[in-house]
DNA sequence: AAATTATCAGAACAGGTGTACTATGTCAAT
DNA sequence: ATTGACATAGTACACCTGTTCTGATAATTT
């Protein structure tokens, strides 16, 4: 049905989200355009056209700041919410992603909206989406949201996504850096405990919240 | 403090509200002349200039349509967040609270402000805490929000809060009727489905979101 | 390789839009 | 009647802004 935007289309739509955001009331062309860094408004125009036929937006011709937008798009606008990028999956088998905070605003990404106090105000917050049951240790399952602080270096008792690079798997688990060996302990106390080399730990980031729809 | 604005202020300000509520972008000076009837542009500027001076509104100098409104004004047009009672607690032995839709709006309760997407825009949605580590096989903690949506009768497969009576137990199962008795399955596939009579099974509510915050 | 489509670049135009300026009117206090 | 603050009118300007036009480039299909 719809079809897939480009690049600059992402680009475009995440800014004007963005902007709402941020101003009450939305941008011009030229605002994008600047914003975008696109060298000519009537690329925006163009763009703007082809999220309209594709029923992303709403334009009003001849009205300045005339742009609507519309579906999901339009209630994840307004204030309140801090957009999250949501950068990829976490499954068992596969590496977690490694992402660039710079690329945050690039908007190569689906974005979710959440209120403030669900990333504790933090702003290098990112999401995975969970792939599979292989968390449910943790209390994830397929499916769920998890959100994650991009850290330098975790605390003990932090719950982290952490890669485990001889098993070549991913996991959420408490971290507990004990000498050179890591102790990952997970949620759900009925499970037992796993140490592992320090070396042997790549941790990702800082669980702090996780997000399920039904 | 705050003057007494005048008629035609209070009129101006009105229309920027309808305005706004009925085209997600301000007015220009110009719309605000005409929908008010006002017979001259520098007198829409004037009145702005007060509404703002007395803190009603805000504008930014050169910039077309350029106005936010300030104060409860303006949480009551943006409206983005869908405000959420927490009605009690959720726990192995605890019954279920059980709570008129009418009282909610009484902000008897904490309530939480969750974006519309959690909700799935249903009006009747509200929230129970969870308590101690009896919902594992639900994939819910201690400490999460379990969102719920009132219903009358809930659909084979969908996961409900329900009471049962002989065992004084609170559970979230996934909720399947076969004829006079209830399959109760958990979301976790390593445990076991329980069977029991209907009657004995008193649900309080669908579940159509879990929130996790650490 | 050629043709087709999608996308981008640059410039220009016409009308939109905030603002400034001057003049006039209202109305209460002096 | 005079003053002075408040309010309104009309007009004009300079910039903002959506749109259009022509042409070029990249991506994709034939």
């Amino acid at each position: 049905m719809k079809r897939p935007l480009s690049k600059r289309q992402q680009t475009i739509l995440n800014y004007i989200k963005d902007f709402m955001g941020n101003n009450s009331y939305p941008p011009t062309v030229r605002d994008i355009q600047t914003g975008c860094e696109i060298s000519s408004t009537s690329v925006v125009d163009y763009n703007l056209q082809i999220l309209q036929r594709e029923g992303y937006l709403q334009r009003r011709r001849e009205v300045s700041r005339g742009i609507e937008l519309l579906g999901e798009t339009a209630t994840s606008t307004l204030r309140n919410l801090i957009s999250i990028p949501v950068v990829g999956n976490i499954a068992a088998g596969e590496p977690l992603p490694l992402v660039n905070t710079e690329q945050w605003n690039d908007t190569d990404f689906d974005n979710v909206d959440l209120p403030p106090f669900l990333t504790k105000g933090k702003e290098n917050v990112f999401a995975l989406r969970v792939k599979g049951e292989s968390m449910v240790d943790a209390l994830v399952g397929d499916g769920d949201l998890v959100l994650l602080e991009s850290i330098e270096q975790p605390q003990n008792g932090d719950m982290v996504a952490a890669w485990l690079k001889d098993r070549e798997e991913a996991t959420l688990k408490h971290f507990f850096l004990e000498g050179d060996k890591v102790k990952l302990v997970p949620a759900n106390s009925y499970m037992q405990p796993i140490t592992v080399a320090a070396a042997n730990v790549s941790v990702r980031g800082r669980v702090v919240g996780v997000v399920r729809t039904m």
